[in-house]
DNA sequence: CACCTAACGTAATCATTCT
DNA sequence: AGAATGATTACGTTAGGTG
């Protein structure tokens, strides 16, 4: 995973989900799907949760490492001519950005999650759902909120760091 | 043991909301 | 317009199951 080892036994018990094993049914329609459209939009990918009776955030898993391990076509676009694909007809690619509905915290959700970051940066699945349920979000969302605070907190650092080296040039 | 793959991490980026 | 911040992506790593 990165660069630290997470050896913190503090993080809290159990720190992955149990991994899902698919059936072959579900894993059928799963490949199904990704023939289909390897990007599929928010509401695509919990028709397929659904569908297989699962949550969401297993199928995002699934679609992320099936493009990462099976090359497909790639659509860069930095190939593609910009003005001509234009005359594209009914194709459209779908995912004309479907997202999941941007989820806006109040500020006690805020604060409890700011506690818990406090506390520990890294949260155990179990942990995750415990604050997802306290505060009413998914727990999809509190991952996503620990990932963008850890990631942003990273860059604050390092910014200062640099701000604190540049001054020193400028002084010199 | 090696192999496969779900789960999960970071970094970059897209997109929405707010000032 | 730009700052904040939630959501998605590529890519790499880790852990749990199977031959």
């Amino acid at each position: 995973m990165g660069q630290d080892s997470p050896s913190e036994k503090t993080m809290a018990t159990k720190c992955r989900r149990s991994s899902t094993s698919f059936t072959e049914e579900q894993l059928k329609i799963l490949v199904q799907a990704f023939s289909q459209n390897p990007y599929p939009g928010y509401t695509a990918k919990q028709r397929l949760a659904v569908e297989i009776n699962t949550e969401e955030s297993r199928i995002q898993i699934w679609f992320q490492n099936r493009r990462a391990r099976h090359g497909f076509l790639k659509r860069t676009e930095k190939n593609l001519d910009p003005s001509k694909d234009h005359a594209s007809p009914k194709e459209k690619i779908q995912d004309g950005r479907d997202r999941r509905c941007r989820t806006s915290y109040t500020s006690s959700q805020l604060q409890t999650l700011k506690n818990a970051f406090t506390e520990n940066p890294y949260h155990g699945v179990d942990s995750r759902e415990q604050l997802a349920e306290e505060i009413g979000v998914p727990e999809s969302s509190v991952q996503i909120w620990f990932q963008n605070r850890r990631s942003r907190l990273r860059i604050q650092r390092k910014r200062g760091l640099e701000e604190a080296l540049d001054q020193r040039q400028n002084q010199g």
